[in-house]
RNA sequence: GGGCUUGUAGCUCAGGUGGUUAGAGCGUUACACUGAUAAUGUAAAGGUCCGUGGUUCGAGUCCACGCAGGCCCA
């Protein structure tokens, strides 16, 4: 026996035991080394965070990332894969405190920032065993034993280099973000701290619609046309007046429509004209008031405000007016006081206007940055621009009217409050808020003042409320290389292009500044001392870092403390316990050139850029490795889940486009979503989250690959539902394994061993066709892998495999196969079909082993001869040979599908079974082309179908009757609107009509001119016979049975029967019997024995005798009646 | 609210550049086949191609506006 036979096979066993022999044979590494010195494919592996657990969904990332590695390395590239894992960030320090059951202000009180980090560091790997686990299961090769750790100094140091490389291009500067500050607690509030339950309370504030005036000019002239007015405003809501005097823009949504509405200021009944979101006037004026009494209200009790309409537009044609400032305490340094548009505009509540203050707001700050409005801001003692309110919530001393004064209520005591109404000379103390709503009022520019519930964000410290503060932050200007980041994205191939023009290009189009701080423990820090005179140092390495100390030990005025404490740095780096996380290099101190200490900056970095570093810092890039990174960068491939593309992918794009003018990546695929078989996000809380060890165990690691990219494309989501690898495990592994099986049950009983050789001469129309088809195939998946479609490759790997390989190839050559008693001509067929379908089975096995590489190496190696690799993975992927296409044939075997297809069809509908053989069947044919090409397979209908014989009819038999269509596709372009004229002229040709466009090509009619291609020409159903027709093909089949296709039938049902016997009693394939048969039915024994011989052969009987009676006897039941036989071995 | 994306049979999905009769697999039902057999074949039923307008002789396909789901922002 050469090749194993399954009775039954486990796709996860398999994997198994391929599995074992990866590990046992080192194949990953051999795939690998064997290409040494070829070209480099490089791949980039996006580091998980090994803090959690993995999911169903990284089986499927990690599938699309493995199909395209295995596959170049199968094409004979070198594609080294490094693992990696991503260790610092905010989840990991939760989940450090969660633990420990401590607050982040218990750091450095309760636990020491050493302590803190040292666990950070062990929690973070935690899960490692479990991710290598999955990795091995689920077949995806990555090299594991030399990954790149994110924490590790190394990997720390080149994310070093890369910063002050971007700080000697000017490139990283310290500037500020807008964030959550508590002017109570004197510090900044992450957004984590801020989502807290229990932050927001409900508060009460005076919110208000100012009113800002239009600027008459160009651009706002159309406004001053409708109103007929001097004056225009626009309204703009604010639930914090006290941001007013620092207004610098309003911001207006593209495409929302505005209006511009005449009415009165309900304050001082003056003329308005007011600008404002359509949407909302509802929430302004009463339908009562609507196309109101505008003469009657400057007289009257003033109770209903009449409002109408002048006109509408959209916010873009707002873009660019001009407006006064409306509380001008500051003066800007540059033009501000403009509309400009913003995404974030919506017409929820206020008018749809967005009064913009840069300082205040992180959407306002944006905005206006992006639109080069600049933020209303005042020097301070030394010198440096602050925000009109202190770092203590209370005005500067430049907005007069209220200098020192706190802008919340909620800042100031009870005595405070008491000492404040007294100089105030009120009942009762007013808020700042209050008192510039009054103001506006008076001044004619507040259109509506209420007080405002709403949820506020508040301090958890302090319970006093919070504010949008600027703060002190460190920024990448990746404004400054924006137009070349786009530049460069456009030619990195992105999958689906519309993530890399729509969502990542508008996205760069759209860039603000890369704001790298983060105020944390745990994470890589900022390499930049500094003091307060202005003074930095930017560090590059390690080395820079010891010669700095060294300088400063040599020339600064350090403290004793200081001093001793940069010795131990200088210690640590000798014994190599070196950590250049927090807090050691916080307890660093270097000097400046003036010979002043610098103090490190307490941020860390974001971690983004840890990961966006990884093409450079997984080499410990440029202090080693020098020559592997020159080969591997940059990537040619990368994937990641579509959430990535404001995060790693940008990232990795920003880094190589600000350092390298390269791009990161050459072609990068964005996955979808994995969701729950209802299209429901899967979580953990809910119950509806897939186990990937259990889905790999119960199913294989194969069949969960391949239907994971047979069923829906990598970048749209997946519905995952285990029912459907149930089916992809049915229909395609399970077709596939039983066309291996049979291959292997026969060449075994036949003795038989493939060479690999195929002798086109013995070959039959058969075994040419499917290998053209195999050719066919190769050239479509080798295609679709290069495109990076791997939905396309695999699905058309199925469709051969059940459609053509199994249901048409070995079925209608079953009988080839084994033979026991073949001559010499039937051994060079066999020979050639075994060949074939060796050969085609070995060429899937490699085309589907990216896709299914356990499976797909399990059928290589059962089908392997020794001259073969060891594994599929190991082998070059196949060339297409195109001398082996034959169109033509493959056209000719669609025919044959198709016509079988349809005799199939009106022997079903007319209750004729198969196994009763027809005379023959009637195919009309218009052209000498398509007679051939039916002829060339007419042998195979004939099996396929059980008839003696395929007529063809043409236009000489005369019985033919031809119907005409008309061919819309090349008659649009010709006639256009006269179609319809057309198209029934067309239908109505009659014979002679026909014959002449036949004749000379056209025909003119009435309405033109028609060509022999304007139309289709087309038999109908022939009379007498039972016919089918499928687009443009007519099959007829002739029915009638004359008596000796009856005995045949019944020959072809008893040998049926027998078989059945056979099979029941449990004969083995190659037994012989003899078979004797008591004579008591005159028609079916005449039929039997007129078809003696063909019987015999069929069921491998050596005898077969009708005698009188039997002894002992079976029954056989006939259609309708019952033989009596008996069957023996011999 | 914005950007991107999806919407076709009960379910999962195909349907270059517009061409009149919209397909496949699964599922359902019926029948057949039976030395590949826990397989296979044939057929039937099953569609507002998300909706509404528009362009066109002709729209699942192009355009506009919506609706619903998803992702990322806000």
């Amino acid at each position: 026996m050469n090749y194993p036979e399954y009775k039954s096979v486990s796709y996860a066993e398999i994997a198994d035991e391929i599995l074992k022999f990866w590990q046992d044979n080192d194949i990953f590494n051999q795939s690998v080394e064997i290409r040494e010195g070829k070209e480099t494919f490089t791949f980039f592996e996006g580091p998980p965070s090994a803090n959690g657990t993995p999911g169903i969904h990284h089986v499927m990332a990690r599938t699309i990332k493995d199909i395209f590695c295995r596959y170049k390395t199968l094409q004979g590239f070198q594609v080294k894969r490094k693992g990696g894992w991503d260790t610092h960030g905010l989840p990991v320090e939760l989940q450090v405190e969660k633990e420990l059951g401590i607050t982040k202000d218990d750091i450095g009180k309760k636990i020491s920032v050493a302590e803190y980090n040292k666990k950070c560091r062990e929690t973070v790997m935690r899960f490692t065993s479990q991710w290598d686990e999955l990795t091995e299961k689920m077949g995806y090769w990555v090299d594991l034993e030399n990954p790149y750790i994110t924490y590790e100094n190394k990997y720390i140091e080149s994310v070093w280099y890369l910063l002050k490389e971007l700080y000697k291009k000017g490139l990283l500067y310290k500037g500020y973000t807008i964030q959550p500050y508590s002017p109570a607690a004197g510090t900044g509030l992450s957004s984590h701290e801020l989502n807290q339950p229990g932050t927001y309370h409900e508060v009460k504030d005076t919110s208000m619609t100012a009113q800002f005036k239009v600027i008459n000019n160009e651009k706002s002239a159309f406004l001053f046309e409708k109103a007929d007015s001097e004056e225009v405003f626009i309204l703009a809501w604010t639930t914090t007046p006290w941001t007013l005097p620092s207004n610098a823009a309003l911001t207006v949504g593209k495409n929302i429509e505005y209006a511009l509405v005449k009415t009165f200021n309900p304050y001082t009944y003056e003329a308005a004209y007011v600008v404002l979101a359509k949407d909302l006037i509802g929430k302004y004026f009463s339908e009562k008031g609507k196309d109101g009494d505008f003469e009657g209200f400057a007289a009257s009790d003033k109770k209903v405000n009449p409002w109408s309409i002048l006109t509408t537009f959209k916010g873009s044609d707002l873009e660019g007016i001009d407006y006064e400032q409306l509380m001008p305490y500051v003066q800007p340094e540059s033009p501000a006081f403009r509309v400009i548009t913003g995404d974030f505009v919506t017409t929820e509540d206020g008018t749809g206007v967005v009064h913009t203050a840069p300082t205040f707001g992180a959407d306002d700050f944006r905005v206006a940055q992006q639109n080069g409005i600049p933020a209303i801001m005042v020097k301070d003692e030394t010198g440096k621009d602050v925000p009109l309110v202190d770092k203590r919530g209370r005005f500067v001393k430049e907005v007069t009217d209220y200098a020192s004064e706190y802008v919340k209520e909620a800042y100031l005591t009870d005595e405070e409050k008491e000492a404040e109404r007294q100089k105030q000379g009120r009942d009762k103390y007013l808020s700042v808020d209050e008192r510039i709503a009054i103001k506006l009022k008076t001044e004619n520019r507040a259109f509506n003042v209420q007080k405002f519930d709403h949820p506020y964000p508040h301090c958890w410290r302090t319970d006093k409320p919070v504010l949008y503060y600027p703060l002190d932050s460190w920024f990448i200007k990746t404004t400054a290389m924006k137009d070349r980041l786009a530049e460069l994205n456009t030619t990195i191939n992105w999958k689906p292009e519309s993530t890399g023009t729509g969502r990542f290009g508008n996205w760069l189009e759209n860039l603000v500044d890369w704001n790298l701080s983060r105020s944390r423990f745990w994470g890589t820090p900022l390499p930049i001392w500094r003091n307060d005179d202005g003074e930095e140092i930017c560090i590059g390495s390690i080395a820079e870092l010891e010669e700095g100390v060294r300088n400063a030990l040599d020339k600064g005025h350090l403290t004793y403390d200081e001093l001793t404490s940069n010795h131990a740095f200088l210690d640590a780096v000798k014994s190599e316990t070196m950590d250049l996380h927090r807090p050691f290099v916080d307890e660093v101190y270097l000097v400046s050139a003036t010979g002043k200490t610098l103090y490190r900056e307490p941020d860390l970095i974001d971690v983004w850029f840890d990961s966006g570093a990884m093409p450079y810092a997984q080499w410990h890039y440029p202090f080693e490795n020098q020559d592997i990174f020159d080969k591997s960068y940059p990537a040619d491939f990368i994937s990641e889940g579509v959430d990535q593309t404001r995060g790693w992918f940008f990232t990795l794009h920003a880094i190589a486009g600000m350092l390298f003018d390269s791009v990161a990546f050459k072609n990068v695929v964005s996955t979808g979503l994995v969701l729950d078989k209802n299209g429901n996000k899967m979580s953990k809380r809910l119950g509806n989250a897939v186990d990937p060890f259990e889905t790999l165990k119960n199913y294989g690691a194969d069949p969960t690959r391949w239907y994971m990219i047979t069923n829906a494309q990598p970048w749209d989501n997946l519905k995952f539902d285990l029912a459907g690898i149930t089916e992809v495990r049915n229909k395609f592994f399970g077709t596939l394994t039983n066309t291996y099986n049979f291959f292997a049950l026969y060449s075994n009983l036949d003795g038989y061993t493939a060479t690999g050789n195929i002798d086109f001469s013995k070959t039959t129309e058969l075994d040419r066709w499917i290998l053209s088809r195999l050719q066919t195939l190769v050239k479509e998946v080798g295609e679709s892998y290069e495109t990076y479609e791997p939905t396309k490759a695999a699905r058309a790997i199925q469709d051969y495999v059940c459609d053509q390989l199994s249901n048409w190839y070995v079925r209608l050559g079953r009988r080839r196969f084994w033979n026991p008693s073949a001559g010499e001509a039937e051994k060079s067929d066999k020979q050639a079909a075994y060949e074939t379908l060796a050969y085609c089975l070995k060429t899937v096995a490699q085309l589907m082993s990216p896709v299914a590489p356990f499976y797909a190496d399990w059928l290589y190696k059962n089908l392997s001869e020794k001259s073969d690799k060891v594994s599929v993975h190991l082998s070059d992927f196949p060339v297409v040979q195109e001398s082996w296409i034959n169109e033509e044939l493959e056209t000719s075997m669609e025919l044959a599908q198709r016509i079988s297809s349809m005799v199939h069809s009106i022997r079903k509908s007319h209750r004729i079974k198969v196994r009763q053989p027809l005379s023959k069947i009637l195919v009309p044919v218009l052209s000498e082309k398509t007679r051939e090409q039916i002829r060339h397979v007419d042998e195979l209908i004939k099996t396929e179908v059980n008839i003696k014989a395929v007529e063809y009819l043409d236009d000489a038999s005369g019985v033919l009757s031809k119907k005409v269509k008309p061919n819309f596709k090349t008659l649009g372009p010709k006639f256009g609107k006269d179609m319809k004229a057309v198209a029934a002229a067309i239908s109505e040709l009659n014979g002679d009509q026909l014959k002449t466009i036949e004749a000379q090509g056209f025909i003119d009619l009435p309405v033109g001119k028609i060509a022999i291609e304007d139309v289709e020409i087309l038999t109908e159903d022939l009379p007498g016979y039972l016919t089918a027709q499928d687009g443009g093909l007519t099959v007829a089949l002739d029915v009638s049975i004359s008596e000796e296709l009856k005995n045949e039938g019944i020959a072809r049902d008893f040998v049926n029967r027998v078989q059945n016997y056979r099979k029941d009693n449990g004969f083995e394939v190659v037994d012989k019997i003899s078979i004797r048969l008591e004579n008591n039915n005159e028609e079916l024994i005449a039929a039997i024995s007129a078809n003696q011989a063909y019987i015999s052969q069929e069921v491998q009987a050596v005898s077969l005798d009708i005698v009188d009676t039997l002894a002992e006897k079976a029954e056989i039941e006939m259609d309708e009646f019952v033989l009596l036989v008996e069957i023996k071995v011999v």
